[in-house]
DNA sequence: GAATTCATTTGCCATTTGGCAAAAAGCAAT
DNA sequence: ATTGCTTTTTGCCAAATGGCAAATGAATTC
């Protein structure tokens, strides 16, 4: 719970009774390797923090390719927004890596304590642009780099996530296939 | 400025007061082909939306090749956000790729509506949160899509902008060379 | 510790894309 | 029309990556 406390007061400040009213509606859970925080095609209903664990966001494109769109590891929020946000069907997965371990709050406390904690507001936002511009500046560099240069950033980005995962994920958020982030790997020892 | 109102009322209401306060802030621009709104190594001051014409974001990558990120055109919102709002050097420009009109805010004038209106405020996050998800939602998928697929995809989501920008822009925003581009034109025609 | 399952690496060859330079096409000014 | 300038297309070959199947390695269960 204390690292959820930190990484809110980053982006402002709180008295000790507000920290309160929020923590009081945070609950913890377990979240099993392969299992789902939200599914495609339903509603967000909860916003997450990650205490233990990888996470990923994935999806399936048009040639039914399961494509990861990004990791959350520890210290990080996880919610699909635009689900949560608009109350209309997520076309994502959020599924547990390893086994995880999470903080989370439902939709409903999330909303009143937005209402209830004016500071909290201005903190919830910056934390959304914040969350959103990472997504946008890791993820676009991708696109004009080879495999390697895009492997290398993932070591950057994800530093201590690739001894936790399978390969398979990781080829797929690169945008390449398994055996060529194999041969990747072989070149770079 | 029509077209202006039109885009913030769809994420919220404002009565004609608050509107008129609006409006009152906002100045005309012309900005000509090439020339930037915005500097990688400056502070972004200016919050802009685009009335005619077509903006692009790019940068500078390790090898000094330039790329583009992404494109903005008409009756969107121009902002480097990052930069505008932590006050920190942006690492992109922001330049006109046809002469373009813009509508602009001062950051002291935007600052100042966001003080004195309060449902500007909700307003105002509801678009940063949807127009930063539009651009993950656009660039992410290029990772994991062969040459003709972006392309493709490009064409779906700039529908207005092929025939009026040079093809290298578009190359660059796609991760591809120009001649393949080149190739890639002349296979789906 | 053998057997089973799952994850990763490798080999082989086909396909895609890049790099570079030249040719062609388009555009604007004269 | 001609010239000069920029953009786009092409040709040629090299390099990177994909597809598929088999082999290896690692982890798990009995």
């Amino acid at each position: 719970m204390k690292a959820f406390i930190d990484y809110i007061l980053q982006f402002g400040d709180l008295n000790q009774q507000q920290i309160d009213l929020i923590t009081k509606k945070a609950e913890e859970m377990t979240l099993p390797k392969d299992e789902y925080f939200s599914e495609a095609g339903k509603i967000a209903q909860q916003v997450g923090f990650v205490l233990e664990g990888v996470i990923r966001v994935c999806y399936y494109n048009n040639k039914g390719e399961e494509i990861t769109k990004y990791f959350i590891d520890e210290n990080n929020l996880v919610v699909d927004l635009e689900s949560f946000n608009n109350d209309i069907c997520s076309n994502a997965y959020v599924q547990a890596v390893t086994d995880c371990k999470l903080l989370f709050f439902s939709k409903k406390d999330w909303k009143e304590l937005l209402d209830i904690i004016i500071p909290w507001q201005a903190i919830v936002n910056k934390i959304v642009s914040r969350v959103l511009i990472q997504k946008v500046e890791r993820r676009s560099p991708l696109v004009s780099e080879d495999a390697t240069t895009r492997y290398r950033m993932f070591l950057k980005i994800y530093p201590n996530v690739i001894n936790r995962i399978p390969l398979s994920y990781v080829a797929s958020y690169l945008g390449i296939t398994q055996s060529s982030l194999s041969r990747i790997r072989k070149n770079i020892r």
